[in-house]
DNA sequence: AAAACGGGGCC
DNA sequence: GGCCCAGTTTT
């Protein structure tokens, strides 16, 4: 499809950004330092940062002669360390190995530490002039939509077809302003949630929005199988009431008021008498109940116990509650779903 | 709380 | 080449 290349350079032209501090210059060494602030980066994020650096290591010379330690310093804030490290060796190594010059040979550019195939294109479109296709996140958002592509973009087969797709895409000319147009619709129209289709320039070719798929495209990253988990809830009772532990206020179901649990095959009785130091009688396992986690299922086992004589006194963090009122607690949805049953 | 993200590292 | 991770923000 030509006609999404020059839509799109002639929607950037109109209604691209063309004034952030990193444009409109061909100083690989400027565009390199923005691109990798960019990173993971929003742009109202990285304009003071990238001046402040900028202004304190204009240069490649300024920046492979610097201390790391300095490098950092004007790095704090930003996050990502790692950067801010590949960015200083990747300034020595052109020291060492291009001259002190920006090398301007594509695969070159892209063995820099921090610069991947994606960035290495952005520097070369934007510094160069050459023709060489970005794929990172907004563009893939913007060709599944734009394509009707299905299936996660991460997905090493679906990333394939969209470099591909990609390079097919790329413009004999104008090859910046291309590039910077993928960048603004991804960034500006053709967002995450709520994408602004109606001022987008590809709503009349747009597969995604032709077929009401606009959320459903990029498919999300498959779940992973979730992993099964089981526990043993212990229902201690004496007669209305129940007695509820708080769990501790990290981890799942924090600061909640919950039933005492226990792992499959211990001694129940046992526990309650160490834990508690109640003297209590098993019954019969009430049938288990699973809830499901995004990321694990947890299958419950609920265990009643009828304690036999309650002590006066109750061991701190918990506490004895008729059935009524323990489902009208703070306690996790799986507990008052078996309790709930229960009345 | 979960997803998203570009590059690096490991097999 | 494929798979997973580290580290941070956004939803």
């Amino acid at each position: 499809m030509q006609n999404f290349s020059q839509k799109l350079i002639d929607w950037q032209r109109q209604h691209g950004r063309h004034t952030l501090p990193w444009q409109n210059t061909r100083d690989p060494y400027a565009i390199w330092i923005s691109e990798i602030m960019l990173q993971q980066t929003q742009v109202s994020a990285v304009i003071p940062y990238y001046q402040r650096f900028m202004t304190r290591f204009p240069t490649i010379a300024a920046l492979a002669g610097a201390h790391e330690d300095e490098v950092l310093q004007h790095w704090s804030g930003l996050g990502y360390y790692s950067r801010a490290r590949n960015l200083h060796e990747a300034a020595r190594r052109m020291v060492t190995l291009h001259q002190g010059t920006f090398p301007q040979n594509f695969e070159d550019i892209q063995a820099l530490p921090g610069i991947g195939r994606s960035t290495a294109a952005a520097i070369a479109s934007f510094a160069f002039g050459q023709r060489q296709a970005i794929l990172d996140g907004n563009v893939k958002r913007v060709f599944a939509r734009v394509f009707g592509i299905s299936g996660w973009p991460g997905q090493p087969a679906i990333e394939k077809q969209m470099w591909v797709l990609a390079e097919s895409l790329l413009p004999t000319e104008d090859i910046e302003r291309y590039t910077q147009g993928l960048m603004d619709l991804g960034a500006t129209l053709c967002t995450r949630t709520k994408p602004d289709c109606l001022r987008c320039p590809m709503q009349d070719d747009c597969v995604a929005l032709r077929e009401s798929l606009t959320t459903e495209l990029p498919s999300p990253k498959p779940r992973k199988a979730l992993s099964e988990k089981e526990t043993v809830m212990l229902v201690i009772m004496d007669g209305e009431d129940i007695l509820l532990e708080k769990r501790p206020s990290s981890g799942i179901w924090g600061g909640l008021w919950s039933l005492p649990e226990a792992a499959i095959g211990e001694d129940y009785a046992a526990i309650i008498k160490s834990r508690f130091g109640l003297e209590a009688e098993l019954g019969q396992t009430w049938a288990p109940l699973t809830h499901t986690f995004t990321h694990f299922r947890l299958e419950i086992t609920p265990q009643p116990l009828c304690v036999i004589g309650r002590p006066a006194s109750q061991p701190s963090g918990t506490l004895w509650l008729s059935l009524d009122d323990a489902i009208e607690a703070a306690i996790p949805t799986p507990v008052r779903t078996l309790l709930t049953r229960k009345l």
